[in-house]
DNA sequence: TTGTAGGCGTTATCAT
DNA sequence: ATGATAACGCCTACAA
């Protein structure tokens, strides 16, 4: 392996040289700076980032979270696209990326999870998709022993920052369109998880909607299950006009239900994952760019890691209807 | 951070003689053992993997590889159990894992691809889903630079092995099982990547089908693709009794189209995604443990950075039929 | 502006 | 059986 002393005898320089031309240190002449680039070309060097990320703590590591539910196989699609955006990202910005699931943490502490993190040389992490129920990790976030980003959720201090959608306005838009286009009054509305984060922020979008377009509103704990929306659906669908659903995946269940029950009822879904497209019945949904929020919040950490302030960014989204035809490829 | 130093002072021995106990070298005492796993335990003590990783080249740090196609969300739950059940064994075996994707080097030759996983000093690699057509992955195994295990091709030599089901059989199983059932003669065959390695192996599974049982078959490359598959079906489905797949997602795409078509044939797809069960028709499929799968690939790898030779280790699967009311939680 | 030298936390090779 | 000590490759005061 060709290493930086490798480099800087080439080029005739000291080997701390090399490395002020290669972190774009000030103070380096153009002189050495082509000296030592071309030696960098000419022995096709590649700096050992497991060397850097020990010899200084500022070096760029950075741990992935995912919340990785295995019983929704479905949604995979979310978590991959997360994994992806950030992973590209984090290439594109030279930084270090281990992949770390809730589940591992399930029965740990919070100081055995910090002191993993360390014993990684982990200065950053991301933390997907993460609930009220995680409280390990919320206080993981709190502790401000790593510079944080977190999606879907609002934690925001010195070395924490927020990134995703604006939860509360995405939920009003997709709900009002579809009720609009169908001229409904009374909405049956299936919730996520209780006390999540998103939950609250999407209930309080429905609830100005209601207040403004004067509708009354029933609202169940779907608690993010296919399932349990399914048979919510299955009670209460008759009596609505709609049905808004805070998740894609309660939405299928919704509608699936809707289906065997042999009514019709517009239904509105979440997230704009592919699956909707298999449905049969097509769905407005609030489609989020999970890739490129990642990629926001990997860029985001980076310029924590580099000293700015936590803070909070919102990412685009749009309102879609998925079809059979526009996903197959 | 606590140290191997501080480990030391504590426990009144030297650094070296820390690291022999945490290693589990021979030639240590029961008595300085127990000393040193004392200190370890009161000071809460975890190795730094970086640093273990730089001080030696045998550290076990393993890149994921992974087939990530974005145009096919719906097969990320693949990926994603490969991902997942890789990362979890890695963790038990105490190897460090970085996630990479083949997109990430489509454009960068062997040696630049060589260099960046020496760059992190990577001492074996797992790759998912390679097909033919990634050669540089190919050339990667046959390179022997690192220790090396492929899902579904099969290179195996000295510092490669593969895992895997024996898709010859399974696609034999699988296509029998539907054939027997229904009852059909005349077999349209879908098959996969032309030139990939399980193709092959799935299509010598149907030939020797349709020889044991005197079938006639016609085979049309669907490249994994379910609007090929679609367009497939629609154009040659009426004049076959039945539609093997060599994938689920064909199979999907094939099924839709006989639906639209209005006519009935049966039709079997393989690998027993969870989609399967948003299609309305139950199909047989071929399940694979891709979690499973990924977690033997893992033990092989550390078998393999252990000193074992590479070998071909043959996976179980099953038959099933995946319906909407249980695969819905 | 450049170079020297110490350190990051381990592992591994020697002596002892 | 145990302990110094030199790597591993890089970063970073500090000195020149």
């Amino acid at each position: 392996m060709v290493s930086i002393k490798d480099v800087a005898r080439h080029a005739g320089v000291a080997i701390s040289t090399v490395s002020k031309v290669l972190n774009r240190y000030p103070n380096v002449s153009e002189e050495t700076k082509i000296k030592v680039n071309r030696a960098v070309e000419e022995l096709n060097f590649v700096p050992n980032s497991v060397a850097a990320a020990l010899s200084s703590k500022q070096a760029g590591r950075v741990a992935l979270l995912v919340n990785l539910n295995i019983k929704t196989q479905a949604i995979d699609e979310i978590n991959m696209q997360y994994i992806q955006g950030a992973i590209n990202k984090a290439m594109e910005l030279n930084l270090d990326v281990i992949t770390l699931f809730f589940s591992m943490f399930k029965d740990r502490s919070l100081e055995e999870l910090i002191r993993y993190l360390q014993s990684q040389s982990i200065a950053g992490i991301i933390i997907f998709g993460m609930g009220r129920e995680d409280d390990i990790l919320v206080k993981l976030a709190e502790s401000q022993k790593f510079k944080c980003v977190i999606t879907d959720a609002s934690i925001v201090n010195e070395n924490t920052s927020s990134v995703g959608i604006d939860h509360c306005r995405a939920q009003y838009d997709v709900a009002r369109k579809t009720i609009v286009e169908n001229n409904c009054k009374r909405v049956l509305y299936i919730s996520g998880q209780k006390d999540g984060y998103s939950a609250r922020e999407k209930l309080l979008g429905m609830e100005q909607l209601v207040e403004e377009m004067k509708l009354t509103m029933k609202v169940k704990n779907g608690g993010l299950s296919e399932l349990l929306a399914r048979n919510i659906t299955l009670e209460y669908g008759e009596y609505y006009d709609v049905v808004v659903c805070s998740s894609d995946l309660m939405a299928i269940g919704a509608m699936k239900a809707l289906i065997e029950m042999d009514i019709f009822r517009p239904v509105c879904g979440y997230d704009g994952i592919i699956l909707m497209g298999y449905v049969g019945k097509q769905m407005n949904t609030v489609r989020q760019d999970f890739a490129g929020i990642s990629a926001a919040a990997m860029e985001e950490l980076h310029q924590l890691l580099g000293g700015k302030e936590g803070r909070r960014v919102k990412t685009p989204y749009s309102l879609v209807r998925i079809k059979y035809k526009d996903i197959i490829c």
